[in-house]
DNA sequence: CACCAGGCAAGTA
DNA sequence: TACTTGCATGGT
C-alpha cells in the first residue's frame, strides 16, 4: 500500500505532465480563489478574481473595507455571490482579529493550529482549509476532494464512502511531507478525474493508472 | 434539457 | 452521526 500511491503519482505525472496549478500572483489571491471556487468552475472564479483586480481591491485591507453588497457584486461571476461575499468577510474578520490582517504572520502559525482556526471560520471546511495551507501557505498538507476519493475507490485502494481524514492520512503517511509534491499530486488527480473518472461514465480501461497493482 | 464545477452550513432525524 | 437542501452562475 505504501508504494501504490507513489506509483500512481509517477504514472499521472508521466501521462499528464505538470499542471501549474493555482497560478495566483499572491497568497491572498490564492485564498480568495479557494473560497470562490467552492462548487464552481475555475473559469468563473478567474472572472471574479479579474473583477477584483480591475477594481484594485485584491488585498486584505482593501477587501475588508468594502461594503458587503459591493463585494458581492464584484465576485458575482463565481456564482453564490451573496454567500461567498459573506464567507470572504468571515475570513477577513478572522485574519484581522487574530493576525492583524497580516498573512505572513498567519502563515508563521503552526499548520495544525492554523488549520483548526481556519475550520472555525464559517465558510471554510476541510478542503478549503487544506487548499489554503497547501497552495497559499505552501505547507505540506494533502488536499482531498471528491475526485480523489472516487479515483481511489475505483482502483479498490479505499472503500466507497470513507471520510476526508482517512484519505488524507493515507496520502500523508505514504508520501514525504513535500508541498511541491502534494501540490502537483492533487492537481493531477483532479485532471485525471475530469478526464476519465466522471460519475456518469467511468473509463477506467483508458485510465493511465488502470493497471496499477492493487494491494490491500 | 440535465448535469456538473477544485464545498459549506444549517436543518432534520 | 448521517443525510438533505440552499446557495447562483455558466458551460457542455
Amino acid at each position: 500500500m505504501r508504494k501504490v500511491l507513489k506509483e500512481i503519482y509517477k504514472k499521472l505525472y508521466r501521462h499528464f505532465g505538470p499542471q501549474h496549478w493555482w497560478p495566483g500572483d499572491t497568497p491572498f489571491e490564492v485564498i480568495v480563489g479557494a473560497i470562490l471556487t467552492q462548487n464552481t468552475s475555475w473559469a468563473n472564479v478567474e472572472k471574479a478574481i479579474a473583477s477584483l483586480k480591475s477594481a484594485r481591491v485584491l488585498s486584505p485591507g482593501k477587501l475588508y473595507a468594502l461594503k458587503s453588497n459591493r463585494l458581492a457584486a464584484l465576485v458575482r461571476p463565481s456564482g453564490f455571490y451573496n454567500l461567498k461575499a459573506k464567507r470572504l468577510r468571515h475570513f477577513l474578520n478572522f485574519l484581522f482579529k487574530v493576525y492583524g490582517g497580516d498573512l505572513r504572520r498567519m502563515f508563521r502559525q503552526k499548520s495544525a493550529k492554523l488549520r483548526e482556526e481556519l475550520l472555525l471560520v464559517k465558510g471554510i471546511g476541510p478542503e478549503t482549509a487544506d487548499s489554503i495551507l497547501l497552495y497559499a501557505a505552501n505547507k505540506p498538507i494533502f488536499v482531498v476532494d471528491a475526485y480523489t476519493k472516487r479515483i481511489l475507490a475505483r482502483h479498490a485502494i479505499i472503500k466507497e464512502g470513507v471520510g476526508y481524514y482517512e484519505v488524507q492520512r493515507l496520502f500523508m503517511e505514504s508520501l514525504k511531507p513535500n508541498a511541491r509534491l502534494y501540490n502537483e499530486y492533487h492537481a493531477l488527480l483532479v485532471k485525471l478525474g475530469k478526464t476519465f473518472c466522471k460519475r456518469a461514465k467511468p473509463l477506467c480501461g483508458e485510465c493511465p493508472i488502470g493497471k496499477v497493482k492493487r494491494q490491500k
